[in-house]
DNA sequence: GCAGCGTCTTGACGACTGTCAAGACTTTTC
DNA sequence: GAAAAGTCTTGACAGTCGTCAAGACGCTGC
């Protein structure tokens, strides 16, 4: 409460410091070895502290992952927000929402990796289960800002109910993800065609 | 080569036969565990043997998982034969496709988790990618199938790469069985309505 | 009956895991 | 500057894992 000032913190703000740089940590870490393989003295040692910090900042090890999966949630969630506010046509909007796509396929690959794996897993881990439905949640609106906006610009109806629409391109994503990971170099090229062709059948038939 | 009869079985018969029963037990686990936390000798609790018997058999846990992968393959790929070959015209070709995806959503779950659960680790091990390319080849034949039969019998063109509608329809088809393990009663109904919708989207549009 | 072979069990190994307690080090407080 | 509180390291624990060697069991051919 009392001196908070630039810089000064309080100990409850420094304490979620350590948490979201350990957090970091252990992101970079699952993103390169998966949910499975990732061992809290693994995640140490991409960080700049001792294995036994973790049970200082994080009572287990499923409630530093389920932090770490909201903390990713935050930087996932506005990725599209420019595409959306920045189009002015439905062309327009189309191509930077593909360009947005394999650029995110090509540059944080690991990561989308990991979330598949995390969501996969919580079909076996109930624990999961929470965290895993609320971004799932998340995505799918994001997804329909692009689409709804999408169908604004084109002055059509959106003929696809959100959660279709999300499915629909996540499943689009996983494979372009699959195949760029195994080292196909025409998945993303793959995956910008394969969206131009879709978007337009998310929305009702152009009135001709 | 000499006196294999209808009770007599080669050794190298029975060294397979002993293969495939323990892929099966396998299979069961994993569908239960997910890959992760399947244990060798957790296999061999659910078969009748013991735990050191999965080294006569199989050199390695990996050799055991690909081969398990493939042997579960052969069960997969028909699974919509009769679909197709049995439907007479398009209307119910999508309305019996529609209904095997909600059986075998509803009555295999345990082992498609597990082939999402597989698919995702080949992403960060190497070593399963080329039996998961394989398999995720066939689906999609498989899948096309369906789709070109069901062009044919509505007498339009396809308007989707068979890459795309398989991308498409796996989406739809993982949410549903997310929200099915999840307990969400209404995924079922879910998924058959927008694979209905969805369909008839895969095809050019009608000469109207 | 005995040797030989294929099959399977048992028990052990080293490595790795999550967890936690004991204490060292640092910072804050009075 | 001493005491107290907060922060971090170290080392150990019980458990699990994949792997493998040693040997037991059962079957076949002689």
């Amino acid at each position: 409460m009392a001196g908070t000032q630039t810089v000064r913190r309080s100990p409850a703000d420094k304490h979620d410091a350590r948490r979201n740089q350990l957090a970091e940590s252990a992101l970079t870490t699952l993103g390169e070895l998966g949910y499975a393989r990732t061992s809290l003295r693994e995640i140490a040692n991409n960080s700049e502290f001792s294995h036994g910090v973790v049970h200082y900042y994080f009572h287990d090890k499923l409630e530093l992952i389920v932090y770490c999966v909201r903390y990713y949630k935050a930087q996932c969630v506005t990725r599209y927000d420019a595409v959306v506010s920045d189009s002015t046509s439905a062309e327009g909007l189309l191509d930077a929402f593909a360009a947005k796509l394999v650029e995110t396929l090509r540059d944080e690959a690991p990561m989308h990796r990991l979330w598949y794996d995390l969501r996969t897993q919580s079909m076996f881990e109930e624990s999961l289960r929470e965290a895993v439905t609320m971004i799932d949640a998340t995505l799918q609106e994001m997804i329909w800002r692009v689409v709804s906006r999408y169908a604004e610009l084109a002055d059509r109806p959106t003929a696809m109910a959100p959660s279709a629409a999300y499915a629909v391109l996540d499943g689009l994503f996983q494979q372009a993800l699959l195949g760029h990971i195994a080292g196909q170099p025409e998945a993303l090229d793959s995956i910008a065609s394969q969206v131009h062709g879709l978007m337009p059948l998310m929305l009702a038939p152009a009135p001709s």
